[in-house]
DNA sequence: CATGCTTACGGATCACGTAACCATG
DNA sequence: CATGGTTACGTGATCCGTAAGCATG
């Protein structure tokens, strides 16, 4: 696991798609889909039900999301000091 | 800035030592050695004072600490659903 | 059929362990 | 001088962008 891997995947919930995410984080879609999928392999779950647009989160996905949340603001706050 | 980085960081203040460090992460000295460069790298600023044994942390060090500890026990929690 | 997610590929970067080196007590 | 931290080096893994393929509405 790693932390862009949390950045991806709360930033494609948050924007609904992997192509805003993509633009909010300076990457391509394609490097977004796979630290997602990196993060699915570490928590060994899947995180998205890509079969609907906008993509939607999962359960398991939803509570990672509200994890993963504090975890980024907290790791914000350390950089800027 | 990376989890692993963090948790050398974390481990290394515990233990007083990158040799116990190194052991609980399963790694050797000289990479647990580099990923605390990595985070003084990503921070801009010095987190260990290395001419004293054990190793101290500096203030800075300190706070990074204080931040660092309660993200990697949610990240330890999310893992481990 | 337009938009968006995934996979294959090649190239660049990063991270590791080993081993030699430096520093502290 | 014994223990512990750092640097050099070579190798293997990881990550990215491009481009082509697949799926949804």
């Amino acid at each position: 696991m790693n932390l862009i891997d949390l950045e991806a995947f709360v930033s494609v919930v948050d924007h609904g798609s992997t192509v805003a995410a993509a633009a909010r984080l300076h990457l391509t879609q394609s490097a977004v889909t796979r630290r997602i999928q990196n993060l699915e392999d570490a928590l060994g779950t899947p995180l998205l039900d890509r079969r609907t647009r906008p993509v939607q989160p999962t359960r398991a996905g939803q509570e990672t999301y509200e994890f993963a949340k504090p975890v980024l603001s907290s790791v914000n706050d350390l950089r800027q000091e």
